[in-house]
DNA sequence: CTTCTGACGTTGG
DNA sequence: GCCAACGCCAGAA
């Protein structure tokens, strides 16, 4: 590994999330170097290769709302995920005011 | 090549 | 709080 990928850089950004707290797709991208390309996060998580360490779940939407469809399996795994590192989920979102990772 | 879609964000009504 | 419009850009069809 000489020079990281995006999606590396990317991985390496969310894995620097603190549990406990959230950060959100413009945010990761933003410290990714990316820009406002937020919507290139949610693809590079989405190429997470097998045995990961990356906490993606604690990426969300800048409004605070999990970017997966309330009720579908995804959604619940980040919910429950959350949850375990003692965020408070509420009707598929979480409070930025309080959990938001502010380096 | 064109068109659509998407784990998004911001602004404005 | 809700919805619409626009911006942004990478893959897939």
């Amino acid at each position: 590994m000489t020079e990281p990928t995006k999606d590396q850089k990317i991985w390496q950004v969310v894995a620097a999330i603190p549990a406990g707290r959230v950060a959100s797709y413009g945010q990761v991208a933003d410290m990714a170097g990316l820009g406002r390309q937020a919507r290139y996060i949610g693809r590079a998580l989405g190429k997470l290769p097998e045995g990961h360490s990356i906490p993606w779940y604690r990426v969300i939407r800048s409004n605070g709302q999990i970017a997966f469809p309330i009720g579908s399996e995804a959604f619940e795994v980040q919910a429950q995920s959350l949850r375990e590192e003692g965020v408070v989920v509420v009707d598929g979102r979480v409070s930025m005011r309080e959990f938001g990772w502010r380096p």
